[in-house]
DNA sequence: ATTAAAATATGATAATTGTCATACTTTGAA
DNA sequence: TTCAAAGTATGACAATTATCATATTTTAAT
């Protein structure tokens, strides 16, 4: 079993804030998983009792429409928490955590994170900011799904993307996304959404290397975007 | 100065959570506050210090697109609480919190919140959850702008502010929203808003008595919503 | 009570976006 | 390696939604 104290990404969540003795009692009691590409963490509707801890690659928080499309609510990147709020809420999870590349995650019972609640105030008042980042998020996100365009939702998540997850050797986008995932980010059927891939590459502001994409000129894309 | 113990709101928000002690200290710090329909309570961008307490009438928070139209995330209601979000992230406030109708509020300094968290677990854990709700709510909102129809949203949110504001003498929606409100919180233009609200009217499943809504038939709306 | 301003309503039209069909390309399993 | 399946791409068309113009009604200030 490894141990907490020493994973890295620790000190980019909540759990930074617990005591060397908090740590070592958290490394007892996880379990550590290996998750496919693919391959869901959990599924709307699951009750999860307890988080998981993204030590390595991204998912994304999807939820199923009445259309029987899938929109994405977020991405979740390595040193992030997953499942708090429907764990604090007590409920069934809201949204469906599945892998988008190859992860590796440790679970942390519900026990174990309320003591922690109730022991160590400087940890609650950390999650319980993460939250609130979540749903400032989730507002603005909201604002630009209710008044933008999909061009101008589009070109802003090929930024977001690029800043969050950064580029490879081609200086193409690192996260590799399926066009229909991407359309689901920023909901629009996917036809629209390789067609408006097309008419950007078409105008110069990106290429497309396979299904790779490529920002050619951030500062057109951030023009769109607004 | 009118004692919070006897305020029946209270009970409605994480503020039952508190003692009679934290009561009589936070009555000594509050100020009261009347609001007039159309008047802000603090503006996005604005740094607040504290939370409001929503004692009797309700507001909007909303916030400005760059396209110029303001798109309602939330309606606030007496009981529940505003401007956690903001001052729990240190930041200045996201949205903007608009009376809706006349409202009263009382302003509660951060620094007695802050107090209370820490020393009342059962406080901070009660607004944790209430934030963990309107992340839920966020989320659910952020899927249904992104896949649903403008007539779809209109359905349901006619239906969302029967059911939570309830009706009037004649039957009608009790909030009174304007057209262009109406429009802000589903999404979309003040015309398309108009336009939908008659042809539901031709249909026959809504009223129109003036500027006022009446649900006539629910199911149908139901139907459409989904 | 009068009247200007604001809100509501509707038509005409354009722009955006979704859907269906189909072709091409890539991927992965036998 | 081969081939079926999945993913990507594009065209044609329909549906939805926005915009602009204008009329009507309501509201509120004088």
């Amino acid at each position: 079993m490894s141990k907490c104290e020493q994973c890295i990404v620790r000190q980019f969540s909540s759990l930074k804030a617990l005591s060397k003795d908090e740590l070592l009692k958290m490394a007892d009691c996880k379990t550590s998983y290996t998750i496919k590409k693919g391959e869901p963490i959990f599924e709307e509707g699951e009750i999860t009792n307890g988080i998981y801890c993204v030590k390595d690659g991204v998912c994304k928080l999807s939820k199923l429409s009445s259309n029987g499309k899938d929109q994405i609510v977020k991405l979740v990147k390595p040193g992030e928490l997953l499942g708090q709020r429907s764990m604090i809420s007590e409920e069934p999870a809201n949204l469906s955590a599945v892998a988008i590349e190859d992860m590796e995650v440790c679970f942390i019972p519900k026990t174990e994170i309320i003591q922690f609640f109730t022991q160590n105030n400087q940890f609650s008042m950390s999650v319980m900011k993460t939250i609130c980042g979540d749903l400032k998020e989730a507002d603005d996100h909201m604002v630009d799904l209710a008044q933008k365009s999909v061009k101008e939702r589009l070109a802003g998540t090929l930024i977001y993307l690029e800043e969050t997850f950064g580029t490879d050797s081609d200086g193409a986008l690192r996260l590799q996304l399926s066009r229909e995932e991407l359309a689901g980010m920023i909901g629009t059927a996917t036809e629209s959404c390789i067609r408006l891939l097309s008419e950007l590459k078409k105008s110069g502001w990106i290429d497309l290397i396979g299904k790779k994409i490529k920002i050619v000129d951030k500062n057109k894309l951030r023009r769109i975007a607004d």
